[in-house]
RNA sequence: GCGCCCGUAGCUCAGUGUAUAGAGCGUCGGACUUCGAAUCCGCAGGUCGUGGGUUCAAAUCCCACCGGGCGCUCCA
């Protein structure tokens, strides 16, 4: 339906735009004070920088051409110095507007802006030697939110989970578990090297150990077996942790495939031939200063290793040849300086560095109370995501996160999320959801049937009945904005807004009376419900019926 | 020292060009014999870190500075 307004406002720009100038796309918003319409657009001031006309003359203009133009849904418009457009909006647009989101349900707020575009998201990737904790689960939620949103503008998404299972550091869990093994044997042997990972889990592991191996081989020579077993074990988990917490994937990547089919090995070579290389001290060097990284970095170490620049060159190679439209990677914030070297290996071998989309996800703080929570892994003190949810309850830890921007540090107190957990948020939001369906009830008990309301066209709807519909009507632009501008939080802030309105709107409105009005009542409420349903499912929130 | 992010109400944070700067929590005071009070209403609380600049218009853009977090490994 705002499509229609839109349309309205820039036939009436049209003029005004060159041909070679994309059409600009108006703001349009609800204002504070309803004296000034039911919406209002400042399109006039976007115009007149690029006209260098005052932005008062051009909107009382577009005004003119808007009001020989209606289409029956505007009644009356206005312009206000210093050069809002505000609009009031006619009977017929309202009752069209209900209609319209009645006739889409659950399709409402779903669309095509994506075109189909092939989008690979990658998200989490936590390293196999531990759980997840709960940074990971921020991305988690990020990422997954993401992808629904996306989807649901059409784009084509495919997530992407990569696991780190080569390198340095499951060989340290290996021999982490390894030193477990013995030591809950009280068996004295040496093994060369410690292992940096300790708690409860990789006693666990250590125990578990010759269930699977016979314990002959639980020894230094087998360190790849116990490797293995250590990764699958600490993997298994986190998927199953992951899908408790309705985080799906569509594939898993493994790093060691990369050294298997020897793409490393072959993007080395492809860097050799572009000339982007260097051998000193004994290493393999990528030139990236000459692609705007800040300094050169090594690919193979002079152990002879590769390292985890190597294996991430090839990786990103191998979703670029896969064709995809475009990248998207959630890392933690402190990865923010590998991104320069991982764009510099791109563009040395020819890619579109910017296809690729990096969102960085600033750090998880954990408190209890005033007290910060150690989050250490070489301790073995952290708090999983397991835990987190557990405690907290899965819808209110993704409405937690979603409730801060991305590129905001966050402070989760455990205590406060636990305490107030009957009043967090995401059960002021849930709780309209369970509201409207119990009126629904109550009307069923006083012989409506909810099924065949009668969509009446005269009915004359409320100030606060047409601030409901009109924050309804936002909401189809409002997740096309979210998808282009990768801001899920959005949707978070949105959805408090609507409940706002209709909790106010509840107390201060009987909706179920003997009147005959009480059908266009039911009716509003119905699409709210459509509108908070649709939004809860991208969230990957619960609607509930009761509470 | 360099890079990225942040600095907005007591706390945690939205808002990133335009009409009196917002929410949740917290404080204080009100509202249930009527569709769910997990709700609603009201009071109090802000030099939008500081100083310059651009603009008809700056919390928002630019510059400098101050403060906090993270990163600057042949670590992962």
């Amino acid at each position: 339906m705002m499509d229609l307004l839109v349309k309205l406002i820039q036939d009436a720009v049209a003029g005004y735009v060159d041909s070679g100038m994309p059409m600009p796309q108006p703001g349009i918003s609800i204002p504070a004070n309803e004296t000034h319409g039911d919406f209002s657009t400042g399109i006039a001031f976007n115009l007149a920088p690029v006209m260098k006309r005052p932005p008062y003359e051009i909107a009382v203009e577009i005004a003119k051409k808007m009001g020989d133009k209606t289409a029956g849904i505007i009644d009356k418009i206005d312009v206000v110095r210093p050069g809002y457009i505000n609009l009031f909006m006619s009977r017929k647009f309202w009752h069209d507007a209900l209609q319209d989101i009645m006739d889409k349900g659950t399709d409402y707020g779903r669309n095509n802006t994506g075109k189909g575009k092939k989008v690979l998201l990658e998200y989490i990737s936590a390293n196999p030697t531990g759980p997840v904790h709960v940074g990971h689960g921020r991305g988690a939620v990020i990422g997954d939110v993401l992808a629904r949103i996306l989807s649901a503008q059409g784009y084509n998404v495919a997530r992407e989970y990569y696991i780190n299972d080569a390198g340095n550091q499951v060989l340290s869990l290996g021999y982490s578990v390894l030193n477990g093994y013995y030591k809950n044997r009280s068996i004295d042997r040496a093994v060369s090297r410690p292992g940096e990972y300790q708690g409860a889990y990789i006693d666990d592991i250590s125990n578990a150990l010759d269930s699977r191996i016979p314990a002959a081989d639980i020894d230094e020579e087998h360190i790849g077996l116990i490797t293995g077993f250590s990764v699958q074990v600490i993997l298994d988990e986190i998927k199953k942790v992951l899908q408790d917490f309705n985080i799906e994937f569509d594939n898993w990547f493994s790093e060691k495939q990369l050294y298997h089919d020897g793409s490393i090995a072959g993007v080395i070579g492809e860097l050799e031939k572009k000339h982007a290389v260097k051998q000193e001290d004994g290493a393999t060097w990528f030139l990236s200063t000459h692609y705007g990284d800040e300094k050169d970095r090594v690919l193979k170490k002079q152990s002879g290793e590769l390292t985890y620049f190597a294996s991430d060159i090839a990786y990103h190679v191998n979703k670029y040849a896969r064709g995809y439209d475009m990248l998207i990677n959630i890392w933690g914030a402190d990865h923010h300086g590998y991104l320069p070297r991982i764009k510099a290996a791109l563009a040395a071998l020819g890619y579109d560095a910017e296809k690729l989309r990096v969102m960085f996800v600033q750090m998880v703080r954990l408190t209890r109370g005033d007290k910060p929570v150690a989050m250490s892994k070489r301790a073995g003190e952290y708090v999983t995501l397991k835990e987190l949810v557990d405690e907290v309850g899965g819808d209110a830890v993704r409405f937690f996160f979603l409730q801060r921007s991305h590129e905001s540090q966050l402070v989760f107190d455990i205590e406060l999320a636990k305490k107030q957990s009957q009043e967090n948020p995401v059960y002021y939001v849930q709780y309209a959801h369970a509201r409207i369906s119990s009126i629904f009830g109550f009307a069923e008990t006083k012989g409506w049937n909810t099924d065949a309301l009668q969509h009446r066209q005269d009915y004359v709807f409320s100030g606060q009945e047409k601030r409901l519909l009109s924050q309804c009507l936002l909401y189809p632009g409002l997740i096309a904005e979210i998808a282009v501008k990768r801001e899920p939080h959005r949707l978070t802030y949105y959805l408090m807004d609507l409940v706002g309105i209709l909790h106010k709107y509840y107390t201060d409105t009987r909706v179920v009376d003997s009147g005959s009005d009480t059908d266009q009542r039911l009716l509003l409420m119905k699409t709210v419900k459509i509108v908070l349903k649709n939004a809860l499912e991208l969230l990957g929130i619960n609607a509930p019926e009761k509470m």
